[in-house]
RNA sequence: CGGGGUGUAGCGUAGUCCGGUUAUCGCGCAUGGUUUGGGACCAUGAGGUCGCAGGUUCGAAUCCUGCCACCCCGACCA
């Protein structure tokens, strides 16, 4: 391991679990399983979504909103999506109470509702029972519609960010004219993904095709992005699904082709959720708090000025008020922390907490010197800086530790990814964490023994995996190509 | 839903086996003072239905019965 683990990687979940809330980011509700999501991390939750939405409206896409219920039936016209979900569902019976008589309040046995309404799980059905009334002719596609929202999944075990009982996300649905289309559109909103993992969160991510077992129910493909979590454990951080023709088939959402003829329309849905939230956390932390990449913190840069009285306060602030303008100028978001209610040593442990990416300390030494202390969040490490042309060298800075975040990340990946070619070498190396790359015979069967006794699942059929003649580590049957096993989240 | 565990102040806890004055300690909070270049110190103070309900007893955080909630391990999972 070319990075150590965080200290208390002994206890990983307790080492995540106390920083979230450190850290200020979220915290368990009085809801079952549901989280509130606190001020500081929804601000990073949106700086996600506006990176997120440029980038679909880019690409053609605009958004839309679909409703929260969903009647029962629609759920039973796509028989492997209602098998994949029946577990996982809140569903609404009633709607309206009533006094018990004793000061309490019960569930009128009147309103009962003739059909039930099931709470989002995810949208395909209501989408596509709408997208019927939308499509005649292929003059009407593609459409190509995103929606931000929340959905409901009734997780038995839940977890802050990485699984909760509700959680956002953004879903789009896409209808094309022809399978190619719409297997392009699935392919190229995965790499959408990939490089805003890859370049906003500075997490390195596998691309992959999900194997029959992982797959989306209702999807004919499933396309995922894999990343590697600090503890070696891996991270879906975002699908996309070829649906083929089954919701189309299953809403009856036909057009008329150019020849005259009636055809069934082809679907794709993709997504990434506040799980993105839980990953940034789980790579890139240290054990002094968050670390942040610059492209994602809501304050990059973080002033604190050491002084004693008003007056010491008031020359530093002359310096620093043109600091400020400058940063604001290049659209660095700065944050001047001049408290008199905090000392200097807790703001520099709170920031770095927060992993603010860049702290500037100025005081009376520096006022004479005409200098800054600049200290960088990734590392650690602290310089003296002249304030002369300081934001450019700030700005320089950012960028610099955006791309070292993602480089740390990416060694560490790197260093944790083993080929193995025997089920013993497989399960010694599974047990010191990180990704397995070894041979599989393409059935279910293996798989699913593979899962029962070691539980590791197949992450991953990499798009780029290397044509490669071998044997199933488990099965000893031929292989084409290596696939990614690891214990997952 | 199966197995294990825990409920005492905002948070973390001692006390529970073996019942006995005013429920312990730390963090945090408030006030005053000294401090301020890496989570300051001293002093004073506020804060409690001991998870809930019932029972045993002169007396219950402690014993008994029932219930509730939460956490961990499994099945499920973006």
């Amino acid at each position: 391991m070319s990075k150590s683990l965080p200290t208390r990687s002994e206890n990983y979940s307790q080492w995540y679990v106390d920083l979230v809330a450190k850290a200020d980011l979220a915290e368990n509700s009085a809801v079952r399983g549901c989280m509130v999501i606190k001020p500081y991390g929804y601000a990073i939750w949106e700086k996600m979504q506006a990176i997120l939405d440029k980038r679909f409206k880019e690409t053609g896409h605009s958004n839309a909103y679909f409703p929260l219920f969903i009647p029962k039936s629609f759920f039973a016209k796509e028989a492997s999506h209602i098998e994949g979900f029946a577990k996982e569902c809140a569903v609404v019976t009633h709607y309206r109470l009533k006094n018990d008589g004793h000061g309490g309040i019960i569930v009128d046995p009147d309103a009962k509702l003739e059909e039930e309404l099931i709470v989002r799980p995810t949208s395909e059905t209501i989408i596509w029972h709408t997208y019927k009334g939308w499509i005649e002719s292929y003059r009407d596609l593609p459409i190509l519609v995103n929606q931000w929202a929340n959905v409901v999944r009734w997780e038995m075990r839940t977890r802050l960010f990485l699984r909760t009982a509700e959680f956002l996300w953004q879903e789009g649905h896409t209808a094309h004219a022809t399978s190619t289309e719409a297997v392009e559109e699935t392919r190229k909103m995965l790499d959408v993904y990939a490089e805003f993992a890859e370049e906003t969160l500075a997490i390195p991510v596998i691309k992959g095709l999900k194997t029959e077992n992982e797959r989306f129910a209702g999807a004919i493909d499933t396309y995922c992005i894999e990343a590697m979590m600090q503890d070696g454990k891996a991270l879906q951080a975002g699908t996309s699904h070829f649906l083929g023709q089954n919701f189309a088939k299953a809403f009856d959402v036909k057009f008329t082709n150019k020849e005259g003829k009636q055809e069934f329309v082809w679907a794709t849905s993709w997504g990434v959720s506040t799980r993105l939230m839980g990953a940034l956390i789980m790579a890139h932390s240290d054990d002094d708090g968050l670390v942040l990449p610059p492209k994602l913190a809501p304050i990059q840069v973080v002033i604190v000025p050491i002084y004693k009285g008003e007056d010491q306060l008031k020359s530093i602030t002359q310096v620093v008020d043109p600091l400020i303008a400058e940063l604001k100028q290049k659209n660095i978001s700065v944050k001047f922390d001049s408290r008199d209610t905090h000392k200097p040593g807790w703001k520099f442990a709170e920031y770095e907490l927060k992993g603010v990416p860049i702290r500037i300390a100025i005081g009376p030494r520096d006022l004479e010197n005409g200098t800054v202390e600049v200290a960088r969040r990734d590392t650690k490490e602290k310089s003296v800086m002249q304030l002369t042309d300081l934001s450019l060298k700030i700005e320089d800075l950012l960028d610099q530790i955006q791309d070292n975040i993602y480089r740390r990340a990416f060694d560490f990946r790197e260093n944790n990814t083993f080929k193995v070619d025997s089920y013993d070498e497989f399960k010694k190396k599974l047990d010191e964490g990180g990704f397995l790359l070894a041979h599989w015979d393409g059935t279910s069967e293996t798989e699913n023994k593979i899962k029962e006794e070691t539980k590791a699942t197949i992450r991953c059929i990499p798009l780029d995996a290397p044509e490669e003649k071998g044997k199933c580590i488990y099965s000893g049957n031929p292989s084409s190509k290596r696939v990614i096993f690891a214990r997952a989240y």
